[in-house]
DNA sequence: TCTAATTGTGGAACCGTTTACACATAAAAC
DNA sequence: GTTTTATGTGTAAACGGTTCCACAATTAGA
């Protein structure tokens, strides 16, 4: 690998010239310019980012912590995020959290170890002493915070949504699956659903679910028609539990949108394809994505950020597993 | 941030005492150590590793390049590699390529120029000159090559698997998804399949289908009925896209899996949670994320490494797309 | 007891960059 | 024709670690 002295040498400069006319910093002059790009093309040399940032103290890394890389929503984050920091010629590095505390903490470190400019965190660990005492910019996705900047879509409101439309479209006896109690999105989704619910007074059961991942939702799905088998609608906590539900249901034959109604969470690409095709309140996590990572680059570049929290709304995908409006069971 | 300096001066020694003990290279007085530890604490000091590979030209960071963070299959890989990885006690530092080579190139030279002691990569580009001069090993993943170590599955063997299955329950004009023609994978399935087809001498139609995203998959099912709407077994070339089918299928009224069976490949978690549950040859994607990590991490420890070109089997999962053998038809 | 080997420590060079500062030259101002 | 000012370049000190080497002190070997 050729280092900054090599070109250095080529052009028969010295590698502060080098370094100036890298950087676009100080006086070069042209012809000096021309000779260390030629050199620099002979040689193929790339700066050695890891120096670079030894001496900087930061380098164009930005990590992205995901709680379960394996729920298809946070790839779909993860998407925008790359997008909108390649767009500004940052590099992403993520790191996959597992739910884990120590896997979190592990990852801020080895972020803030390899001198990333800035971190966006989308796990949903309540505990975010980790990120306290950092030298740069972090910013929350999928999570609402006070102290630190944040990027959300509106739970509350997607949970009136479902309630609305489940109503609007016939169910009367709804049950709501609660979700992760220390998951403050799920809770959020919850606590819009009981406010609506009570406004519209229906009638309702609550169903706890422990997690979003695939193997629990099954089990939960079992649970919730043995409780609460006269149940007309559905509210899921996520697509991946609305997917298990439906399934459940399928199996032991009830009629999907006739007999009963679900409503998902997230609209992950997997909701489209399953039969019937999921209703869902949708997030919009490319977007979200997007608005973190631009979000985070502005505080990076010290512009001043006017609005610190950014809540994204959320909305009603209509496909088959709730009826037609007006066709009211 | 204390830097080592702080700690030599804490402990009352010289940074290069504290550079010994920190790594257990030479001598230390256990006097000295304890000193050392105490000051450590302190000062809650953590050896800046950026500093740390600018010296030794290699870092604790592993990279992992996944084609395409959306595709349900990855991530799992993904979770494989990961444990292995934490196992050793090193770091994992994920790149998604999004299929595109410019990005690939791009994250390569970022892992590069971050010192990563090795690279794992899953994409599926045939140019792999990138990682030709590479002072680090590079294993790939879901990938045979000659000329690097690799990990795959046995796509040959999962052709022939699925084309056995389906025809010993039954089905006699088989429509087989071609996938990608560039990927050598989806190639290698479809080479298996046909193999079998023709030894079984069984009549079959073959649909040439893009690629494996959710978009294209539902276009590509909706113009399989229309082209074969009399075929009775469909191997899709991989999940996503037999979720796709299946949902077109059901949609058009068809009984499955009584006139028509579908066989997916990979095995992701949601096949399970489609109803019917998908039918499907098993990828045993977190085992093959783990293998790629150990043979990496053997090559990185300078170990001799007795097979480069590690072949995992696949296994026939059975579920509801496919017909109880024996009752064939 | 003297020499040799072992143990413990510190100074300083090095990894590949950036940048403060000194210096030289050329152009502009008076 | 001096004095400023603008332009262009190089030297050397950082950044925070690791390690080579020199040296001192202790222990072992004879």
């Amino acid at each position: 690998m050729a280092t900054i002295r090599d070109v250095a040498k080529r052009a028969g400069v010295s590698v502060a010239t080098v370094s100036r006319a890298l950087n676009d910093k100080g006086y070069v002059h042209e012809d000096t310019r021309k000779l260390i790009h030629d050199a620099i093309q002979q040689l193929n040399y790339r700066p050695n980012e890891v120096a670079r940032s030894l001496y900087n103290k930061k380098s164009r890394l930005i990590g992205l912590l995901l709680p379960d890389i394996r729920n298809p929503f946070f790839p779909e984050l993860a998407r925008g995020v790359e997008d909108e920091i390649q767009a500004h010629d940052f590099r992403l590095m993520i790191g996959n959290a597992d739910e884990k505390p120590e896997k979190e903490s592990e990852y801020v470190h080895t972020f803030k170890q390899n001198h990333v400019t800035g971190i966006i965190s989308a796990t949903s660990n309540k505990d975010i002493s980790f990120y306290d005492e950092l030298s740069f910019p972090v910013v929350f996705l999928d999570r609402t915070t006070d102290q630190h900047p944040s990027v959300y879509a509106d739970g509350v409101d997607g949970g009136k949504m479902a309630v609305r439309e489940l109503v609007r479209r016939g169910s009367k006896r709804i049950t709501l699956l609660r979700g992760p109690v220390e998951l403050k999105t799920a809770q959020d989704r919850f606590k819009g659903a009981i406010d609506e619910i009570c406004t519209l007074n229906v009638e309702f059961n609550v169903m706890n679910t422990s997690s979003f991942a695939f193997e629990d939702a099954e089990e939960s799905a079992r649970e919730l028609f043995e409780r609460y088998p006269d149940t007309d609608g559905i509210i899921a906590s996520n697509d991946i539990v609305a997917a298990a539900i439906l399934h459940e249901a399928l199996r032991t034959g009830k009629g999907i949108p006739e007999d009963l109604q679900i409503i998902g969470f997230d609209d992950i690409p997997l909701s489209k394809l399953l039969y019937p095709s999921l209703s869902t309140i949708r997030q919009p996590a490319y977007e979200m994505g997007r608005e973190a990572a631009g979000l985070l680059i502005k505080m990076i570049q010290g512009k001043a950020v006017e609005q610190k929290n950014i809540k994204l709304p959320v909305t009603f995908i209509e496909r088959q597993t709730t009826r037609k409006d007006g066709n009211n069971g």
